[in-house]
DNA sequence: TTTCAATATTTAACATGTTAAGTAGTTTTG
DNA sequence: CAAAACTACTTAACATGTTAAATATTGAAA
C-alpha cells in the first residue's frame, strides 16, 4: 500500500522544522547570518577551537558547505582559522570576539522563541518529542 | 541560559530527517531522481492534475524551486504540463505514464524502508512521533 | 625508505533553498 | 470602463546541499 504523502515521516520532519525555523529566520536575518552560519558560530561558542571535521559533525553541515561558510565567516571576522602543528592537513576554527558579541546579541531573542515554542506545544510533549527524535537519530549508529 | 546545540529542536529535526533520508537516497539515486523530484512525482501520483501552487504546498517545495523541478521532470516526460482555460496565469501539472512507471518501481522499495524504520523505532513510538510532529506543524496555523 | 593506503580539506558541478523582483493575467474599485 | 491591487508563476542572485574528484599530508606496509 502506498504511503500517503501527508503522514510520512520525512515530510513531517521537514515541515515541523520549517515551522520552527520560520520563527528564527527573521532574527538571524536581522543580524545578517544564515541559519547554517549561526549553527557554526553557536557550536564554536560552546567549544573552541575545533577542527573542521568535528565542527561539521556537530553543526550537521557537510564538509564542502563548511568550507564556504568558514570562508565567509572568517572574512567578517566572526571566527578565526589556524593550523595544527603536527598535522598539516587540519584546520582549527575558533570563535572570534565579534562572534561572541553576535552570540550575546542573538541568544536572548533566540531563547525567547524557544521558550515560546516550548510553551505552545507543552513542556512535556516538547521533551517527549526530543526523546523520540533522539531515538530516531540513534538508529544511524546501529 | 544558552540552549545546547545538541538537544535543540531544529537541530534534532534536521538530524532525524538526515538519518531517515539516508535510507532512501540510494534508491532514489538508482532511479535517477532527487528527493525533491520524487516528492513532486509522488504527490502527482496521488492526485492529478494539480496547479503549481497546490503542488508546491503539498510537496513542501518553494515556488522557485518547483519551477526548475517541473522543467526537468517535463523534459524527461515524467510529468506533463498544461494551461487552465479561464485563468491564463495557472499551470496544471499531471503525472505522465513514465512517471507512473517510476512510482510503481520505487514504491515497493520505499515501503520496505518505511516498514524497517517503523519496526526499528517501534510502531507505537512511530505513531506518537508523527502525532507530535503534526502538533508542531499545526502551530503555524494559529 | 619508498610506495601505497588512508585522512582532512578543498574544488568542481549541478540541484535546491531562499529572498526579492519581474511578468502576465485577473479581480476589485472608483 | 480604466487604474490599482492582487494572484500565479517565473527569473535572478546568491547560499547551501550533494556527490565526485582533486590536493596535500600523514601513516602503514613492503
Amino acid at each position: 500500500m502506498l504511503q500517503s504523502t501527508r503522514r510520512s515521516l520525512p515530510m513531517s520532519l521537514l515541515r515541523a522544522r520549517e515551522v520552527v525555523m520560520a520563527q528564527f529566520r527573521p532574527i538571524l536575518a536581522q543580524h545578517g547570518v544564515s541559519e547554517q552560519q549561526w549553527r557554526v558560530i553557536r557550536v564554536l561558542g560552546e567549544q573552541s577551537p575545533l577542527d573542521a571535521t568535528e565542527l561539521a559533525e556537530r553543526a550537521s553541515i557537510l564538509a564542502p558547505s563548511l568550507t564556504r561558510i568558514i570562508k565567509a565567516l572568517e572574512e567578517r571576522k566572526l571566527i578565526t582559522r589556524g593550523k595544527v602543528e603536527g598535522d598539516g592537513r587540519r584546520v582549527m576554527l575558533s570563535i572570534a570576539p565579534k562572534g561572541q558579541v553576535l552570540i550575546s546579541e542573538v541568544s536572548p531573542e533566540s531563547s525567547a522563541i524557544y521558550d515560546d515554542v516550548q510553551r505552545r506545544i507543552g513542556h512535556e510533549r516538547y521533551e517527549q518529542l526530543l526523546d523520540l527524535l533522539e531515538g530516531l537519530i540513534d538508529l544511524e549508529k546501529k
